[in-house]
DNA sequence: TTTTATAATTAGAATAATTCTTGATATTGG
DNA sequence: CCAATATCAAGAATTATTCTAATTATAAAA
């Protein structure tokens, strides 16, 4: 039902400023997309979903307002090999499962208690700032 | 000393079917180049080096060829966010560590014993086909 | 408030990595 | 040797993304 989504958003109230960066109006608009579509969109998904609401907006800004909203801190950028970039309001540290069959992409977290540093055999003195962890695959009836 | 690697190499012998895949002078060239030059390199790298050899080589031509390798489980396509892919002769499992002040790429391989499927909370039935382990920091001294 | 400075937005052009297309070459199997 | 198939080369095309320049919005100062 297309209509449906449009009558449910309940106004997620967006703060004017988060983590310094402020919140214009395109910014929240963007924002409040990811946090109500948690699917990983691209920037061109996020593009024709807000357009709904920001008839003006171009693809442009789009990329400009991800981008500052990445640079901040406020949601992640994640890749898969060199497919469009996808974006994740999801900030706890946690890796991806790419579902071959439907291009689902689920969040995956790290069983409790599990460092990734802890696993991995690092070269001496290597500082991580960043991880990612990619899974491909299949999800099978079970 | 740029004359050096070309004197040093010591034609490493390559059989002339890899997996089912029939090693033409330039597959054999391209995969030649990512053994002797173990440094992750892109496409356009592998061009540049493999041109002393087969100087009529097309770019298109080594992508075809590292393609082709890839898809047959001969080398490794990795990527960095979404900078050009880099290529990789070692095919046991293993992650990227990215030196972000010197763009240097280590090859991290998991500790003994560490099944990666045994770290992660995977959603039921999930099959796995593939994993990247990437890695983003600083290398300080000891 | 007006003025001024700075930041954000837009539209479209530019870029860069990669893929595609087409015609020429080479290789293999019969 | 000949036909079928695979590979290769050159350059055009594609696609995601970034850049440029002009406009608009916001904040800060007077």
């Amino acid at each position: 039902m297309v209509s449906k989504n449009l009558e449910i958003s309940e106004e997620i109230e967006i703060p004017e400023v988060i983590s310094g960066l402020r919140m214009t109006r395109q910014r929240q608009e963007i924002y409040r997309t990811l946090m109500q579509q948690r699917n990983h969109p691209t920037a061109n998904d996020v593009f024709m979903r807000v357009k709904d609401r920001l008839p003006n907006i171009s693809l442009a800004t789009v990329y400009n307002c991800l981008e500052a909203l990445v640079q901040h801190g406020i949601i992640r950028q994640v890749n898969f090999d060199r497919e469009s970039s996808r974006y994740c309001p999801n900030l706890s540290e946690h890796g991806h499962f790419h579902d071959a069959t439907t291009g689902v992409i689920h969040d995956v977290s790290f069983k409790p208690g599990i460092n990734l540093a802890d696993v991995l055999d690092l070269p001496p003195g290597a500082i991580i700032e960043g991880v990612e962890v990619t899974l491909r695959g299949k999800l099978v009836a079970i």
